[in-house]
DNA sequence: ATGGTTGTTCCACAA
């Protein structure tokens, strides 16, 4: 069973892309971020017609999340919207559901930017949630499967500059050591597990400054496992295809592959 | 220190 998560930035701008990534890849389940809008806006029928099924959590111009299924493996079940404890949190960046007796997540963690603002306290009080929740989803004692662009990249491993980024939220210790706690609470970082001695291997890079042509980039899009789920793990790649592409979103598809 | 790009929306903001 095989589970890409891919930020799309804008499903309706980039749905030919997101259509051929789907039709050359064929992941069982792919997880999509930054679809960037409501349900009513998403190209259902366009996904239907490639052999998916769709849910969707979306809102008006930002955020937005999304997870298909080939229809082959059955019906998305047990759809949850949004993490536990909103108080009033109407970003739409947090979906999950089982497929196939999987539970899986697709998230849009918040980027952060400025350090020092409210975007950035913001961040991290959404981050404890998750990973209270992370926690919470472990008693099942299921295969879990976390994906998503978590805006976080975990050391300086995973950027091209750690002084031109120094100052960014998506190293900043405090975003760090939050990431680090779900991997604490028994989730594997499924890329990391099987690279481990690689560096300098990116899943985003920024339209400024051909950061692209330059290989300039970070490793912000994971796929986090639950004990059972790492269990599975056979391969995790990331395409970079995808990135090449004319109209490519800044991000590309990572992947998992689980025994079955 | 600055400049650089893309998407959505309403004439900026988010990334």
């Amino acid at each position: 069973m095989r589970i890409a998560t891919f930020n799309v930035n804008s499903v309706k701008a980039r749905l030919p892309n997101v259509v051929d990534w789907l039709n050359a890849a064929r992941p069982d389940v792919a997880l999509l971020q930054e679809i960037k809008t409501p349900p009513e806006g998403f190209p259902f029928l366009e996904f239907e017609a490639a052999g998916y099924r769709c849910v969707v959590h979306g809102q008006k111009a930002y955020n937005g999340v999304a997870i298909l299924a080939r229809g082959e493996l059955g019906p998305i079940e047990d759809v949850v919207e949004g993490l536990p404890e909103g108080n009033g949190d109407d970003h739409a960046r947090y979906v999950e559901a089982t497929v196939a007796g999987v539970r899986v997540a697709s998230i849009y963690l918040p980027n952060g930017n400025p350090v020092g603002t409210e975007k950035f306290s913001y961040k991290l009080a959404w981050m404890d949630r998750l990973i209270a929740h992370a926690r919470a989803l472990l008693d099942s004692e299921r295969p879990v499967v976390l994906g998503g662009d978590y805006n976080v990249c975990p050391t300086d491993d995973d950027l091209w500059d750690p002084v031109a980024m120094a100052n960014d939220a998506l190293v900043q210790p405090e975003t760090r050591s939050r990431f680090r706690a779900l991997l604490h609470l028994g989730y594997t970082d499924a890329w990391r597990a099987l690279h481990l001695e690689e560096r300098h291997q990116f899943s985003y890079w920024d339209y400024q400054a051909g950061r692209w042509q330059k290989d300039e980039g970070l490793r912000i899009d994971h796929l986090l496992l639950s004990p059972q789920a790492a269990d599975r793990l056979v391969d995790c790649q990331i395409d970079r295809q995808p990135r090449a592409m004319p109209k490519a979103s800044d991000h590309t598809p990572v992947w998992v592959e689980l025994s079955t």
